[in-house]
DNA sequence: CTTATTTGACCTGA
DNA sequence: TCAGGTCAAATAAG
């Protein structure tokens, strides 16, 4: 799979330096456009973090070049910095797509405050068409799926909170799978319109990794943006212990490993992932306040508590039953109403010129 | 009582 | 026709 399989270390070196001066180069033009709209917080951290694991892990694989180490440590080092990599790429891309198709374009379902389920009538006419319309927007959502990887123990949520907040709606044996696949979507879909869904699956080949796809960008006003603090405890385990896949991947553990990968967003040609840009690659140094943000294992603590604290806990809670309580949790909640329900990435991808020796010093642009 | 999850039925697209 | 995706009544949990 890599060029240091079959061709040894001196080989390896390149393609060590490859990650480290293109990689996090191109990556880094993107957040250097960055924007520091407030509501972005929260990406723009988890985007910083993944590119400061990013690098992390290339320094470690720097000092992995030496015969002794073996071949299995370098690949899993590889693997987790395309990991990180790609999962920022994914937020630079899906930004991208937001700004190109225009921000507000997620379609609201129609009204269905009062119409009963399955009903005849004009109401089931409404109904379906709205369903329709969901089927319609699935085939032309964006997708992608990760691949998360656990291990260790400790009260690690896990991908049911990745800093959204998801509601299950449904369970599926699919065939030829050995585990059952969930369904969860937003929990603002009925207030905010949002489409995005997620599918978590456990993997045959290894159960202890999760396939988790997602499908469309979240369009809705997530107060865990809002109301996210950079460090917190996660609140107690309020989750009923149950025998499914997906519960029990809440009780396992505090560490992962995220293996991402793009499924439907490719790049067209290698140069927009990796443009011809050079410096000198190995003498960076991250500031102490990127540092710090520095992940361990592959969630953020912050991203991954944001979700978890307390108020967000609370602001969390959305009533799910009738659009009239639904509409009083957005008038009750300011933000709601004052910021944009559009919480995407907000940063230009325009191409920047760079000087030839562009430093990663650059890095001090974000502190 | 309220809210979340489960699960069988229904719907869509291949 | 069938597999996958979604809905919503029933049920569980807090």
């Amino acid at each position: 799979m890599f060029p240091f399989h079959s061709q040894g270390i001196t080989a390896y070196k390149p393609f060590f330096y490859y990650f480290t001066n293109h990689l996090c180069l191109s990556l880094l033009v993107g957040l250097i456009n960055f924007r520091t709209d407030k509501p972005m917080e929260c990406e723009k951290r988890t985007l910083i973090n993944e590119l400061t694991q990013g690098l992390e892990l290339a320094k470690q694989l720097g000092s992995h070049l030496q015969p002794s180490s073996s071949i299995e440590t370098r690949e899993s080092l590889v693997k987790r910095i395309l990991s990180s990599y790609d999962k920022a790429l994914k937020l630079l891309k899906c930004n991208e797509l937001d700004c190109s198709n225009g921000h507000g374009t997620a379609d609201s379902p129609p009204s269905l405050a009062g119409s009963s389920p399955r009903s005849d009538g004009s109401d089931r006419d409404v109904k379906d068409q709205y369903q329709k319309e969901v089927f319609k927007k699935r085939k032309t959502q964006p997708q992608w799926t990760e691949h998360v990887q656990i291990c260790g123990g400790g009260g690690f949520e896990g991908p049911l909170d990745d800093g959204f907040s998801w509601r299950k709606y449904g369970q599926k044996e699919i065939l030829g799978a050995n585990f059952p696949r969930g369904y969860y979507r937003c929990s603002h879909r009925h207030v905010q319109g949002c489409l995005a869904t997620k599918q978590v699956q456990r993997s045959d080949e290894d159960p202890s990794i999760l396939e988790i796809t997602y499908r469309g960008r979240h369009t809705c006003a997530q107060t865990s943006y809002l109301t996210a603090p950079t460090t917190t405890v996660a609140p107690p385990e309020k989750e009923p212990k149950k025998e499914t896949v997906d519960q029990q991947q809440k009780q396992q553990p505090e560490e992962i490993m995220l293996n991402f990968k793009l499924k439907t967003e490719e790049f067209e040609t290698k140069d927009q992932i990796f443009p011809s840009y050079s410096f000198s690659g190995e003498d960076y140094a991250l500031p102490q306040s990127v540092a710090g943000n520095a992940m361990i294992g592959g969630f953020s603590p912050a991203f991954v508590s944001s979700a978890n604290s307390e108020s967000d806990y609370f602001m969390n809670r959305v009533p799910l039953r009738g659009v009239e309580s639904d509409l009083a949790e957005i008038i009750s909640d300011p933000a709601s109403v004052t910021d944009s329900p559009i919480r995407g990435l907000d940063f230009s991808l325009d191409p920047v010129d760079l000087d030839p020796n562009f430093s990663l010093d650059a890095l001090e642009f974000f502190s």
